[in-house]
DNA sequence: AACCCTTCCAACCGCTCGTGC
DNA sequence: AGCACGAGCGGTTGGAAGGGT
């Protein structure tokens, strides 16, 4: 069935939201409080559509938004929760409340994409040198053998290293050693236009609400009505994921998951058996998971990350399919 | 200074899902 | 069951800003 666009009707302006706009947004929302969008324009007299209303509010204007530069600690679990979920970012952002599906997609795109191809390559070559030091290793003791097990161990990193660039929804294997992936270049733009500023001291008029208000609603369910639709909130997502390590083939079905959300899609997916991937690709997805969590990782970073929510140690309690994937 | 290219992100668009009738 | 509608999600885009020549 065709829709019509929300805001057909009489001229709606698009466009970057002004302050006098967000002030107006806000005020309404601080009566009435988020929601029934289609009756925002109206009742505000604003000359945007429910779409951007909602959209404004959720990204910019609501209480508790964290803008800025990525943390490291925010990095390594947006990273960790898209091999995971995927690029669910509404379910992602619910692990990190501070920050918006938006940001968190933008993010990933710009950022973290990049990262990712390179620290795989530096992986990705590191294993290839090592598998050619085995190779030749093995070729002096099993020379009957050698066929066999050279192209056995040949498909299983192959099929390991696909595995690992799909978890990762990675575009294909990088070509360049990465220079340095741990510190960022500033954002040329930071974060603070100048009405960035504004926004944040509109958010900043809202404190007194927020923390009067105990009724707020919740920020995270915000932008993940839909996932609490199906379950608990964003979580849900999470562990209805790993909630079912007693299915049959609920590891593949998982996985197939994460490749079905991962940017392979609209490009010609690897052609490798999962299901023997899943039993073969420990080494080097244990190299990204090291990766994610050693040195500034997740656990003990959480303890100074107001709002990061410990993804990792729920994963590891809730099921050991996690322990699978890595 | 002027132009071009790249990067980044705020906002939009199209689609799906949930709900009520 | 089928339709209409509101709400939310993820992909994409427009344009501003920075950098290079």
């Amino acid at each position: 069935m065709v829709r019509p666009p929300c805001c057909e009707k009489v001229e709606v302006k698009k466009g970057p939201w002004t302050p006098e706009e967000d002030i107006i947004l806000v005020s309404y929302i601080q009566q009435h409080g988020p929601g029934n969008w289609r009756s925002v324009p109206t009742n505000t007299g604003l000359l945007r559509c429910s779409k951007s209303c909602r959209l404004r509010w959720t990204n910019y204007l609501r209480p508790g938004i964290k803008r800025g530069n990525f943390t490291q600690p925010e990095e390594k679990m947006i990273i960790h929760l898209q091999a995971l979920l995927g690029n669910r970012w509404a379910a992602i952002a619910s692990y990190l409340p501070q920050r918006t599906d938006n940001d968190i997609k933008n993010y990933w795109n710009t950022h973290l994409k990049k990262k990712l191809k390179m620290k795989l390559e530096n992986i990705i070559n590191k294993d290839n040198t090592d598998i050619t030091e085995m190779s030749s290793c093995n070729n002096n003791k099993r020379i009957a053998n050698k066929g066999q097990w050279e192209k056995k161990l040949q498909t299983d990193i192959n099929m390991a290293k696909q595995a690992l660039f799909q978890a990762l929804s990675l575009d294909q294997p990088p070509s360049s050693i990465p220079p340095d992936l741990d510190s960022p270049k500033p954002h040329h733009h930071l974060s603070t236009t100048t009405y960035a500023s504004s926004t944040e001291n509109i958010s900043k008029l809202l404190q007194n609400w927020t923390s009067s208000s105990s009724s707020r609603p919740n920020t995270s369910s915000l932008s993940n009505n839909r996932s609490s639709s199906t379950g608990e909130g964003g979580v849900l997502d999470h562990h209805s994921l790993f909630s079912s390590n007693s299915e049959s083939g609920s590891v593949d079905e998982k996985l197939n998951l994460m490749s079905d959300t991962s940017v392979f899609q609209g490009e010609s997916k690897p052609d490798f058996d999962i299901e023997a991937a899943t039993t073969d690709n420990q080494g080097s997805l244990s190299l990204i998971e090291k990766w994610l969590f050693d040195e500034q990782g997740l656990v003990q970073c959480n303890d100074d990350q107001e709002g990061l929510i410990d993804v990792s140690l729920e994963v590891k309690n809730n099921d050991n399919h996690s322990q699978d994937l890595f």
